[in-house]
DNA sequence: TATGAATGAGCTTTCATTCAT
DNA sequence: CATGAATGAAAGCTCATTCAT
């Protein structure tokens, strides 16, 4: 079905994949039309529906080929092995910067996905092999921990972690500020103030 | 307007405030249909549109009345003036916990309000003359956190304890888990910890 | 059925007389709402319903009585018998001042009612014993014209003063000028001019 | 907006014009349903609004174009000049029954459209650069009438003239008669009766 | 008699999807 | 491959009418 999509021009594929990332994630499944999203990507609609059958086949298309790209980001940048936590914590950080500059809406995306509500969006989507969450538990878990044991369960140090990650990156698309480097100052620093409070003897 | 919506009977007026906040906390604003509100509420079509003028106006009354309902609460429960910080954040989760025991939906729903990305949704809403998240912000400021200074900023601290706050009750209501009680255990689990480690010498 | 209605006091009658008058002579009927005409007449939506059963029927109604009240009015002032041609219409044209100072929509109801489209209120009414345009043909067919033999047909004649007459009315009342002052002054005007031209030599 | 309605076939655009013309003509705006429309165009109902996006824009549509296209045979008719009052209304007349040749509901819209309450309706309308009822206005203003004297005012007498002119057509079309030529029989016999009335030395 | 809450059919409008070109 | 005209189901909303009080 998409593999036609991969002849197109590279050019005309990126405006297809960030019309569509911007629009969902911003909007949401059900207020994003494929009026909005042909204009923003500059194609006709019959074109849309040609590739990807229907809105929400292209919903789906959008999930698996971001999750595919941040992967194989991921993948490269951080390799298995034991990391100590926070020099983890800091690695995916800079990861993460990295892809927004390349797909701006990537992480609100992926969250927005998470957030997604609409029966039709959801049921769209294929499990992916591994999904990008899924590549943090596994890096995180055979993460060093030691020298932070003050901080009870890892497992829930990191749950915490997540929530104030997808926290401060809602606030921060919210706000329209310069992205990725706003959300990498503040979640630096709530990195920074934790281990200081983990280490501290 | 909502005035006459009072004089119904209490019962009604409740079905007709649950079916809301319930709907539009798990499906957004666009995707609530007002077939499946009328549904939800057993009521007519046109009864909605009598009290409520129309969508909008329905979604910007739950929003008031739910938050005049919890500051009425919370005011009554949480007095101004000096508590221990972890003392007051238990009192807040006491608090949240009665108000999910009356309207379960209420804390998802506040919350779902401030994800809202529908424009017709958002330009409906009143400002309140104090929103339950400012009260909470007032409270926190004029707390005692002097036995707990290892943590760095407590503005930093509180917004991490927000982001954490709404992460699990996001999963607790998508769980479908009993509500309150779950939400309470979790979230109580949480506050122990970093009471613990703020507070070791 | 309207039996009952006239049991009611006079001023609570013509509140609802007048309200209906005024409104479906300047929306029609179908855009003119039971809330409007219950508004206007300051009653309860189920009193309307009480009296009349429908809307088409309070429709009928007002045609029925406004068409009785005109004719006892005209049969009052303009006897049967021959009266010179322009000296009757001068008679008409009193008759219809004093009636629009009575019930100042009646001439535009009736004449909404000649222009309505709308199938629901056109099947509603009744055939009426004779109608006021009925009259006014009897009297103008018995009146003695042969002063004014130069104009050909009496028949035409009398339905371009018909055409005119309506003309103006509808002038004179969307242009909401003082009625039927502004009314009777051009009509007058136009007869003036007629008998002029039609009498001399 | 509706550029890309004029590259319809000629065939579609003319059912879809003369399906609004005749329907709004006789049942008036509110009355008229977008069923009863694309019913009488035979298109679907979303093809109404991809191309007028709404029914007051439809409605507009059909008044701009319909007095655009009068205005244009009048023009082309009917040159500027010195007309003899008389030949001029005999001009007018034989547009009128050329016009109504082709669109049989024109005159009876256009004077819906005067008639028209509606206030969507209304406020929907574009002032047009000159109006079909300016254009008799102008050409009447500039004729020969000094044959005519006898009838004091020529503006009076020109008023009369329409209203008697408005007064037929509505019969006319009520009537269902074969529209053009009935119209043009009885408008002809007033303007021959008036002439030799006014013309008797 | 009088009220107005309650109903639901019907209206205008939106939008994902199809298909002839 | 590409277009955008065309479709119709479903949405939000209106309003004449009913009925318990």
């Amino acid at each position: 079905m998409n593999e036609k999509f991969f002849d197109l021009k590279k050019e005309k594929q990126d405006r297809m994949i960030n019309a569509g990332l911007q629009l969902f994630a911003v909007n949401g499944y059900r207020n994003t039309s494929t009026d909005e999203i042909v204009a923003g990507a500059q194609i006709s609609k019959g074109l849309l529906f040609h590739y990807f059958n229907s809105k929400a086949g292209y919903y789906s298309f959008l999930y698996d080929y971001i999750t595919r790209y941040a992967l194989l980001e991921l993948n490269t940048r951080i390799k298995p092995g034991k990391h100590d936590f926070f020099e983890l914590e800091r690695d995916f950080l800079r990861a993460e910067t990295a892809l927004m500059d390349q797909y701006p809406s990537y992480l609100l995306f992926l969250d927005s996905v998470r957030l997604e509500q609409d029966k039709e969006a959801l049921s769209s989507l294929n499990q992916p092999e591994q999904t990008v969450f899924a590549f943090y538990a596994a890096r995180e878990a055979e993460s060093d921990y030691s020298a932070y044991l003050r901080m009870d369960s890892r497992d829930t140090f990191c749950s915490v972690l997540g929530y104030v990650k997808a926290g401060i990156m809602r606030e921060v698309i919210r706000d329209k500020a310069r992205g990725s480097a706003e959300y990498q100052r503040r979640m630096g620093a709530v990195l920074d103030s934790f281990q200081r409070l983990a280490a501290s003897l």
